[in-house]
RNA sequence: GGCCCGGUAGUUCAGAUGGUUAGAAUGCCAGCCUGUCACGCUGGAGGUCGAGGGUUCGAGCCCCUUCCGGGUCGCCA
């Protein structure tokens, strides 16, 4: 990367270059004076390399070396030398050469920086985002960045390999109904209207299939006005693609050769072909969540069947209108106290359910809160569907099926951390199929899209729209990587009629059809042909290619859980003025 | 919106029961030092204890409010 300002990169210098004279540029990593001599670490992305200023022999360049400071951006020419053998540096890649500095031009002084340019270094995160400019100076940032380019050329070249278009569709597009809340944008031109950042290009990636460009892919900045998490900003990037004349299969084939493609390339690693398949029923019953962990077992067992007429009031009236399921922690004896078991009850009530049954089984005994209600013969059977030993803890959890799913779902999860439980290294992956249509909301006392309102049905299913929404299975699958949900997909509605069917069963009225989506409505009377898609969170795809556990790593400029921007102190007020053009007037707080 | 954790030199942190002038490390500044690489040695500067209010003779510490950062539940079709 030969300029104006420099022949090499700071660590791309090399033995091969002994003797010669080159030009580089940098930062200052760090100047040691030791009185008569200056030694400086020039660092730029590439590496570090040492600067050698002699007072004796360089008095001129020697004055500007002591005025030399942190961060100082300099151009140095000097000659490559070899080191002594004793004064060899393994700590950085140019450890055995030096330059023996010719020249020193300042090109930048600068302020002492707040946090030090080290990968060290201690400096909490709000510092780190606040200077994010310094933070992204370090080396390891530097490279997950680096990473996610990688990434990213890795996705293009293996799609644009297989035969898709990467084509742009608007950021400025129109609020959704359904799905997370929308980022408003006020129309000047238009006062009262509104523009809604999108979620997810969606509705323009199943037009692109109409207009016939047959597969599409984007790398697409998707907004969601929402709660943030460890691994949820408010903007966000999906690898986002659609494809004409597919049917599930199709879809996953090609995905999981890009994801084995990206996972050689970036990191070396071997995805084994094919990526398993789950369905949804199936992961719920084995691991109580739609993006299960099995990178270890500890799974579900359904015990509704032994407790049905049990003496047990919860177990036998859950046995009725939900289910009764248990799991089995090989804890050890003494793993847990009644204090954790106590702690785990309470977490276990985040998820909606009212308590925890646990089973402390001992030598001639099982300890347990719930043991007098049960008789012995209904005991034993527990504890063999438990294939339970001596020194297991056994946890019931007895409820709507949801709850029952949700709580002990998480409960494993939540243990396997606490008993340190051994997994599988590396990184599982599952297709998690066959996701229900529907969830119906009690509160609104009607069915809402799972996935979305334009998943299509399995065709098997269709004749249990009317009768049955509850049962019918979506042509839609997500890939799940330990237990993390990458991303997702469905085969979409290419027919108007079973379209205007599914929006029906959500209790959608006409005017809000037509009003919502009657533009998608309007393209599909032209010549559909059956499509599907699909799109992964490229952020969280940079969590696992990098090792990060937090979603902030990964992405040059984060969000803080308020939505700030810690650097450019964003959101700000806006000018009077420009308020009054959009027609809006703010109103003071309310307290 | 709920719950939990945190906020003290530039930075990372310590400050028991409320009690004199709030400390350490590192960074920074100055001096000395020719083979360091987390250089070393000597000296120095550096604080609105997030903000506001209250209790008290006295608050970094206790109480209330609020702001900021993180985690989590709700939310995220």
């Amino acid at each position: 990367m030969k300029t104006h300002y420099r022949t090499h990169m700071c660590g791309e210098i090399t033995k091969q270059q002994l003797g010669e004279e080159v030009t580089v540029s940098g930062w200052v990593q760090r100047r040691r004076d030791l009185g008569g001599v200056i030694f400086i670490h020039l660092r730029d992305r590439t590496g570090i390399i040492q600067l050698v200023i002699d007072s004796t022999k360089q008095k001129e360049i020697f004055e500007t070396a002591d005025k030399v400071r942190s961060e100082y951006v300099l151009q140095v020419k000097g000659k490559v030398i070899m080191r002594d053998e004793e004064n060899f540096n393994p700590a950085i890649a140019t450890g055995e050469i030096e330059l023996y500095t010719e020249t020193i031009t300042i090109l930048d002084a600068a302020q002492t920086p707040p946090i030090y340019i080290d990968d060290n270094d201690k400096a909490g995160e709000s510092i780190r985002l606040e200077y994010r400019y310094l933070d992204l100076r370090k080396f390891s940032m530097q490279e997950k960045i680096i990473k996610r380019h990688q990434t990213v050329q890795a996705v293009r070249s293996f799609l644009n390999n297989e035969g898709f278009l990467e084509i742009e569709t608007p950021i400025l597009t129109k609020p959704t109904p359904e799905g997370a809340r929308d980022f408003l944008v006020p129309s000047r031109l238009q006062q009262g209207l509104f523009f809604a950042l999108p979620q997810s290009p969606q509705l323009y990636k199943q037009i692109l299939m109409i207009s016939g460009f047959d597969r599409y892919y984007q790398i697409a900045k998707c907004f969601r006005d929402e709660d943030l998490r460890q691994d949820r900003q408010p903007e966000f990037t999906q690898i986002d693609m659609e494809l004409s004349f597919v049917e599930p299969e199709d879809i996953m084939e090609i995905n999981e050769r890009m994801m084995i493609s990206i996972f050689k390339q970036v990191m070396g690693y071997d995805i084994p072909y094919p990526i398993p398949r789950m369905p949804f029923a199936e992961a719920m019953e084995r691991f109580g969540s739609d993006k299960p962990d099995v990178r270890f077992g500890m799974e579900l067992k359904d015990i509704t069947d032994i407790v049905r007429n049990c003496g047990f009031k919860v177990f036998s009236s859950a046995a009725e209108h939900g289910s009764v399921r248990a799991i089995n922690a090989k804890a050890g004896n003494d793993a847990l106290s009644r204090r954790d078991l106590d702690g785990l009850t309470d977490f276990v009530k985040q998820f909606g359910a009212k308590g925890l049954a646990w089973f402390v089984v001992e030598k001639d005994n099982v300890k347990s809160p719930v043991a007098k209600f049960l008789t012995n013969d209904e005991m034993d059977d527990i504890l063999r569907r438990m294939e339970a030993e001596v020194g297991d803890i056994i946890f019931v959890v007895a409820d709507k099926d949801k709850i029952v799913f949700d709580s002990l779902g998480q409960l494993r999860l939540n243990l396997a951390q606490k008993l340190n439980v051994e997994m599988k290294d590396g990184f599982e992956f599952l297709w998690v199929t066959d996701f229900p249509m529907f969830e119906y909301d009690e509160t609104d006392g009607r069915y809402y899209a799972m996935h979305h309102p334009f998943t299509a049905p399995r065709d098997e299913d269709i004749p249990l729209l009317d009768s049955d929404p509850d049962k019918v299975r979506a042509k839609a699958y997500d890939l799940v990587v330990n237990g993390m949900e990458l991303g997702g997909g469905s085969i979409r509605i290419h027919n108007q009629d079973l379209q205007k069917k599914i929006f029906s069963v959500m209790n959608f009225d006409d005017d809000t059809i037509q009003r919502k989506f009657g533009f998608l409505l309007e393209a599909l009377k032209y010549g559909t042909p059956p499509h599907g898609g699909l799109a992964f969170g490229l952020d969280r795809l940079m969590m696992l290619l990098t090792g990060a556990d937090n979603i902030r790593e990964v992405i040059a400029f984060p969000r803080t859980q308020n939505h700030s921007c810690l650097m450019m102190k964003s959101p700000a007020a806006a000018d009077a003025s420009a308020l009054e053009e959009l027609g809006i007037r703010v109103m003071p707080k309310l307290s």
